[in-house]
DNA sequence: ATCGGCAATTCCACGATGTGGAATTCAATG
DNA sequence: CATTGAATTCCACATCGTGGAATTGCCGAT
């Protein structure tokens, strides 16, 4: 069907789909995803969709409501993810920037990185004045170049990278109301402002600014952002915020510069 | 070739090897697993899982070392891991407990659970007394019935399943240097007792003492287990541990029949 | 109750996709 | 330099996965 650019194609389409149906339940958000939901965004068709994610279940990758028929993500990642020791530990590395934008904004604060096509949020620090309906959740992913943090590693990425990964999600942009077209944009504005807002046309309540991190994290691009709701974010604010989370950039680089870009791996000669 | 008894065997083969792979690489210990044994502990041609691994690994599912060539666990897991929150939380419920009984033995104390055919090694206490080559890591799986901590749990499940579990990890029990029968003795043996105990045949130097906590974490069968070098367990020592093991398992049950059993999702009906 | 519409599920004939034995390359060891 | 054992590549074959079409199940509207 699809020329499928970037595959290797080597025997294995079905373990390429599969993991892809995975990616597709881990961005969907709050209750779950549908069968149709699923197919339609990993660009399967129906009933093939389907039965990959039955084997899925039966294997515990993945589970299912009963009453909604939404798929989650199953207990057998969670296990995994106890083995996975990351190469670089993000979460501890930012903590203190984390913490320190959100006491200075007093709104919601996330730390994202790049996964592929995907943005994923590693850690949020939850403001005082935040209503808690939060939007995103630690673990959610979604498609580079939605939302404030996605857009802004999006952005900072290499204009022949970021043409691949536009075009890779074109399909699922459009599941958010979004053309490719409409990301170019927000690219190029990006780009131009040095760091990122959302316009809250995405979750329909809320605006984001966010930045990109230098050279990323151990070399994995990623980005800092602060969500409130639409109005608390009026143009004076934007300029505050996106102030605050320059300088803690800044210094953020300066402390992934120290560390020895981690490898800590192979026993030490 | 193996008619492979239960199995639906829908449109799936390469999606249940894949996963099968992805828990035998997860099984493995410190620097990770090699092609042949992948193939041979998932009883595949080694062709074919040399291609499955390399699509595992395109996606991100896998790493590899470049210089010993050993796949692990890769980043996307631990993505996956972020997302997947489980069920009940079994490391903070069984917290104290741990805790407690590190402080009376001093030595290293485990919570392993059921998953699948494996057991899995889901939180860990270093005891004071502990030589720090410590064998099993958070995150760690080995077939039920290897190890005090897996046998107690394979011991406490129901006949019936106890000879599915041996049967289908007959091929992994010989990596280990155990036949199906041995397993099937220690397993009568853990029962005739009341707790498990191995020999130190399995990890070389240590030894463990092993009890299964009652009905399992919200449905899922597990265990409490204390390691030490073998000279610290002498026969007098491992009665006392014991001793404390079914104490603290007792008070833990206690515990985990207030929870009420927490289905945190689902709509309260 | 009855119907219409949409999602989930099952069926099954077809052929592309994954298979694995054999051959080849590579790395380590004597 | 020869030898061994693991990793990797090849490729002809047929099994396994595919997806269009048909069926069932589930609401919400009438």
């Amino acid at each position: 069907m699809e020329p499928n650019p970037a595959s290797p194609a080597d025997g294995a389409r079905v373990i390429r789909r599969a993991v892809s149906l995975l990616r597709e339940v881990s961005a969907a958000r709050g209750n779950g995803a549908t069968l149709k939901m699923l197919a339609d965004s990993a660009g399967l068709p129906q009933p093939t969709a389907h039965r990959l994610l039955k084997v899925l279940q039966a294997e515990g990758m993945l589970e299912r409501d009963p009453a909604s028929r939404a798929y989650r993500l199953g207990s057998l990642l969670y296990e995994f993810g106890l083995a996975a020791a990351p190469r670089v530990d993000a979460r501890r590395l930012c903590a203190g920037t984390l913490g320190r934008i959100t006491r200075a904004v007093g709104d919601t604060t996330y730390l994202n990185c790049r996964s592929g096509n995907d943005a994923l949020c590693l850690d949020r620090r939850e403001g005082s004045f935040e209503i808690h309906a939060l939007p995103i959740e630690v673990g959610n992913r979604r498609p580079l170049g939605v939302g404030a943090g996605a857009l802004a590693i999006l952005a900072n990425l290499p204009s022949a990278e970021v043409d691949g990964v536009i075009e890779a999600n074109a399909r699922r942009y459009r599941r958010h109301g979004l053309t490719v077209e409409r990301i170019r944009l927000y690219v190029e504005a990006t780009r131009a402002r040095g760091f990122a807002i959302t316009s809250g046309r995405i979750v329909a309540r809320y605006r984001g600014v966010a930045i990109a991190i230098g050279n990323g994290i151990g070399g994995t691009p990623a980005s800092l952002s602060v969500v409130a709701v639409a109005e608390r974010l009026d143009p004076r604010r934007i300029e505050l915020v996106a102030r605050i989370l320059a300088r803690e950039e800044k210094s953020l680089r300066a402390i992934l510069a120290i560390q020895p870009d981690n490898q800590p791996e192979g026993v030490a000669p």
